[in-house]
DNA sequence: CCTGCCGTCCACCGATCGGTGGACCCGAGA
DNA sequence: TCTCGGGTCCACCGATCGGTGGACGGCAGG
């Protein structure tokens, strides 16, 4: 293991300098962790974890390149021991279950205050899982929700098209099926949804990171 | 004036602890620049404003509460000797044009590397105008469009409920209109947006920050 | 003053959409 | 083995939408 007494080693990972600039001040100023890195985009990150090892990773979900959840597997896929914590600006995103199951030891807000942050750093460092409160309800409410409310990869494309103001038919020549099929899949994505127009669809899975 | 030997006398504004921090920290280690105080929200930020009168507000755009914008307006209401350069996540948002007409005399994204932030404070406070060359694009571009894709109030109401999934019907009734007027409002937006569908219009105006 | 722009409203049409109730194939897992 | 879920397709219906071509009042700026 590392840093038993050096105090918790950090890796920093962010696109935004200003953002990481700002992680790094406010784990600095704790005399138990130090920051022995930073990295700029998902590739970068994953490459200086596993060659500086740190004890926690912190990582923002949407990077340019690879994403947090990809970075994330690819750390733990080579060194469990690397414990990774994830940042996200939106608490209704997607990616928390995939950055979970990814092997991320938490999920915070960006949005929140300084101390829970470093709250959490120490947590997943001690093996702990750190979790917003506002994640945690979501995460819990997700579970115990009858559907998943997971679309299959077509009904996502599909949707995805009529995002982009296509008609059931122009979908069905784009992805080369009728305009019946189509229309199978919408209805099946409406239903998982819980809405009965396509606009309506689009908007709630755009803002459940479906999309 | 304030400030000629103390350096330039800068306010922070933004609701994430994180990035309020970060922006500190980068700014606090230049030599001429001194952080005079923080706020988390709109309110905050123009009171703090006008009471520590400093010489450059840096504002996060979205904030809950007074957005950042509404902020700026007030702030060079009461004392235009006050400068604010606003930060944004997203080079696709509406609020450019809004920050500027309010007052803004720079506006960065978040992503801008560290030296750009300082450059833009440096800009700001010398009474010059600081953008980012990404903005300055948007910008140019937005200026030579034929269409000023600015939506009228009406039409922006209109086209929010049709993101949430009701039909003209149902827009006409929450509204007290007839169906007819949200159909000659929905087709007026269309034409703006240069789209022909309610969905396309929706997400078009949703990437453009006009919801 | 009068020329826009905005907001309101009307009638009418064809095109598209939402919804029903089927059907078939295939691959994965019980 | 057989069931189940995903993906494909069909016909048919009423409802809604997109689009045209008007109309009227108000109020702000030239």
């Amino acid at each position: 293991m590392s840093g038993e007494q050096n105090g918790i080693r950090v890796l920093v990972a962010d696109d935004h300098a200003v953002v990481r600039a700002g992680i790094v001040a406010l784990l600095a100023s704790e005399p138990d962790i130090t920051v022995i890195g930073e990295a700029s985009d998902g590739e970068q990150a994953v490459e200086r974890a596993l060659t500086l090892r740190p004890d926690v990773v912190v990582m923002d979900v949407r990077m340019p390149g690879l994403t947090g959840d990809a970075a994330t597997a690819r750390i733990r896929e080579h060194d469990t021991a690397v414990r990774v914590l994830v940042l996200t600006t939106y608490e209704s995103d997607a990616s928390i279950l995939a950055a979970i199951e990814a092997g991320a030891s938490g999920y915070l807000l960006k949005a929140a205050p300084a101390e829970e942050l470093i709250a959490g750093v120490r947590s997943v460092a001690a093996g702990e899982v750190a979790l917003s409160p506002a994640i945690a309800t979501q995460l819990v409410s997700r579970m115990r929700a009858p559907t998943p409310s997971s679309l299959t990869p077509r009904e996502t494309e599909v949707l995805r098209l009529v995002a982009e103001g296509l008609s059931n038919r122009a979908i069905g020549e784009r992805l080369f099926v009728g305009e019946a099929t189509v229309k199978t899949h919408l209805l099946r994505a409406f239903e998982k949804l819980g809405v009965n127009d396509r606009t309506r669809a689009v908007t709630l899975a755009m803002e459940r990171g479906l999309l």
